[in-house]
DNA sequence: TTGTACGCGTTATCAG
DNA sequence: CTGATAACGCGTACAA
């Protein structure tokens, strides 16, 4: 930038000025002109870690992901991009594959590189130790300047979008018990996973207000992706149990769950409905066509995205979002 | 740091070395261990930005890509992502939503963040104007001391990871062919794009040499997108030619013509068989299961980090990924 | 092995 | 309105 000041005739102060603007100092146009033109010419492109260091803050907000493959994950990632982007913010993205130890150390890199922000999106463990070392992180990042949002559960003190998983899957529930089932089975993915557990449970519960309880042994324990859903269901149909409706407690897992009826010469819905919870946009077209809980995901991206960069609050904002049940093909009406 | 330097009792030179290493210089062991209990004590977190300033480079990389939330590209990132984090680099993430005017765009904000390397993913665009931009945009960076890796068509003179889009689609092509099919139809995607365009001419020259060529009337043009295979063949359908198998030239468009041809009555593959391109992981369970080519999305996305960050070369490398047809049930035999 | 002092590129303060 | 100069936080020649 000396170079662009010295080819403009110009000092260095009126150089930067001139080219990034300053709060309420003001070039006269000519040397303005002139300075611009000499940039140009030079290609000069500003550092924007010497002005982070100058300014003391940066213009870049980092995203934690379990897992950007995974559509869930990704919807919200274009919701958070989209934000930052109007935020005119950068847009640094972490992906721990599902590994929870590497979460506390992404927010240590994003306090490094003193991110205004960090997003965090994927449901908390019932891990006190690691729900624990990571609001510790989270605190550091704070105290440092930064902000911080969550999606997920409000378990780490600060502003966190809380999506009603239980009550959504209640609806379902009830949709469900409205068509005429009874019989029904859940794959709940891992105990320890809270959203997992919270869906279950909402479902459950509002199954037994209605007085078809689900049978504990009709409720089937694996991971929470396409694999888990697949495996779960095998083992279902292997028991040989009648069972009229199974709810996976994700999306991914109800295709997983389709799968395993298919390759097991089961029929959906014929022989079995299959519900699932999400509404994955890249899923809207698999046959049969899946009854769900539609979760905004983007909209979540970026209501977190401007929760984190909201103004600071003392006490921890909750934004509440709410699933709306679509039914579909995959769970037709009893007759 | 230099209060940690002043709480260890010693210089910010010794503090320096001791926490963040140094070439060739070494601390004595207790003076070290007495400056990282300090830094413990004082939760002093290097700042990055300056790290990056004092040493001349950044321990970033830009990722680009069209819209993340296509899973196309979130493979691909989770490449990108696992690769970067083997490297040690943080990853920034620009979503440009198809608006290709931001591709420079981004480009010049990550020469501004003196990323260490840029891979720009998505195919290029039969737009010479935007081409120049980008390509001038790519040069500037790497004058700036950065380096550069493309997916896609090798146009912008960097080392780029080119994807067999004629070849697989060729391969795909005979396949089908020797499954009996005679009568094809191609959803093309838009014109201008290159992708797009070199799957068609692959798909079609390879037909053409078997004698069974393609009607261009049955070329059909539309968005890269599921909602483009829906429009597609629901166009294809409302002509009524009888058509006996359909290659959308990637899998979303497949998913969307086979959504079509539910909606109009049309069975697949009884009535009409439906191929696809990239064989997406999370559509790898729909019905009838897709007749496709496969591409090792997220081994491209280690592999372009890879050639992005390998030692710089005159000449522009190029890697080649081939894609490996697999026929499921959307294309059965004819007998 | 340790400490001093300068430079990295920019903004902000303060004096002209 | 403009210019000189001191920060910002760190790495590293150079000197001790």
């Amino acid at each position: 930038m000396s170079q662009v000041a010295q080819e403009a005739g110009v000092s260095l102060a009126t150089a930067s000025r001139a080219i990034n603007g300053s709060a309420n100092r003001t070039v006269r146009d000519d040397l303005r002109e002139r300075v611009l033109a000499a940039a140009e010419r030079l290609r000069y492109s500003p550092d924007a870690n010497a002005q982070a260091m100058a300014r003391g803050r940066t213009m870049s907000l980092g995203l934690i992901v379990h897992d950007i493959a995974d559509p869930y994950f990704s919807s919200i990632a274009a919701g958070v991009s989209q934000a930052a982007a109007r935020a005119d913010l950068a847009m640094t993205l972490a992906s721990t594959q599902h590994d929870a130890t590497l979460e506390p150390r992404f927010v240590e890199l994003l306090t490094r590189q003193r991110a205004r922000a960090i997003v965090v999106a994927g449901g908390r463990l019932q891990d006190d130790e690691a729900n624990e070392r990571m609001r510790r992180a989270l605190q550091d990042f704070r105290r440092s300047g930064g902000s911080v949002a969550l999606v997920g559960q409000p378990l780490l003190d600060v502003d966190t979008v809380v999506i009603a998983n239980a009550s959504g899957s209640a609806d379902l529930a009830r949709a469900l018990h409205g068509r005429g089932y009874r019989r029904f089975a859940v794959l709940a993915g891992p105990e320890v996973h809270l959203t997992a557990r919270d869906r279950n449970a909402g479902f459950s519960e509002a199954l037994a207000q209605l007085g078809s309880p689900v049978d504990p042994d009709l409720v089937i324990r694996s991971a929470f992706t396409r694999d888990g859903g697949y495996e779960a269901m095998s083992t279902l149909l292997a028991a040989g149990t009648d069972v009229e409706c199974v709810f996976a407690v994700n999306d991914v897992m109800a295709v997983g769950a389709i799968a395993a009826a298919r390759d097991a010469g089961v029929r959906v819905p014929d022989d079995v409905a299959v519900a699932g919870f999400d509404d994955i946009v890249t899923l809207r077209d698999i046959t049969p066509a899946l009854s769900t809980v539609r979760v905004p995901l983007v909209d979540v991206g970026v209501m977190a995205t401007e929760l984190a960069l909201a103004p600071e609050s003392v006490e921890p904002r909750l934004v509440h979002v709410d699933g709306s049940v679509v039914l579909r093909e995959s769970t037709p009406g009893r007759t």
